[in-house]
DNA sequence: TTATTCTACAACCATATGGTTGCAGTTCAC
DNA sequence: GTGAACTGCAACCATATGGTTGTAGAATAA
């Protein structure tokens, strides 16, 4: 279980593979690397000399649809802006994408933990009416 | 320059780049990946005991819910079927997994990569301290 | 055989997403 | 000061997504 729902998707600071980052949290962060203009943006800003307009430039849509997807990318804690006279700076925060990458890591580290425990004696999958789970989808609406 | 976006991705190769996927394919993975109840039905069915429907009985959502998920998580190629009698058993695939952190690496190795080409002329990047990842909501309203 | 289970799929609904245009407010250049 | 550039936001549209119910067919159990 990945979720423990906190207000802050902070990184294990030493490499013990638990990471408590709220589902929702790893769903934006997921989301909006599921784009492929939004990943080029990640590329585009890691120096930090792009503002919104010059990034729109980049790419063969709108401003506003450019806006969009950096809001998406904020919101997903992947880039930040930082106001700079009328322009404001995007910049890619490689510490978060750090964190999707540990997202994987842990989804990793459940599966072979769980093929360890359940491996090869495998009891009848009983664990099917057994488990009721539901721990995992949290406060959902 | 940079005509990126609007093509194949053709990410440079540089250093280590060797996986081929298409920008879909990457969106259907990170997509794939962006919803709570399917990473968990990762998790689930890394042993390949369960069926569509033993799998819907531990989530508090419908059986077509639930197929649908496995669709998306098929479509993705993180999980396989296999038709056994009348049930099909879902098992997930541990190399998709793995691509879809090599796309991350790639990701970090392509704006290292950048901020070696450009970076420097830019003033030394402290300001990870300066604003800590808690700000993840946006802007506030 | 009959009844149950499991899957597949269609139809529907509410909301999210990704795009557009238009307008208003700042900040900068001249 | 005037105008241009940059941003922010609202309204709108088309489509995708995530959920529901219902129906139908195939495989298994009794």
């Amino acid at each position: 279980m990945v979720a423990v729902h906190s207000g802050v998707p902070t990184r294990s600071p030493s490499g013990s593979g638990q990471l408590q980052l709220g589902d929702a949290e790893v769903d934006r962060l997921f989301r909006a690397l599921a784009d492929a203009t939004r990943r080029d943006i990640l590329v585009q800003t890691c120096n930090g000399d792009l503002s919104v307009s010059a990034l729109a430039r980049r790419y063969p849509m709108s401003l506003t649809a450019v806006q969009k997807h950096v809001a998406v990318l904020e919101s997903a804690g992947l880039v930040r802006r930082d106001r700079r006279g009328r322009e404001s700076i995007v910049k890619t925060r490689p510490d978060t994408l750090a964190t999707a990458r540990a997202v994987l890591d842990a989804l990793e580290v459940q599966w072979r933990d769980r093929l360890e425990r359940f491996g090869e004696a495998l009891a009848p999958e009983q664990q099917d009416a057994d488990q009721p789970a539901a721990d995992q989808q949290g406060a959902q609406p």
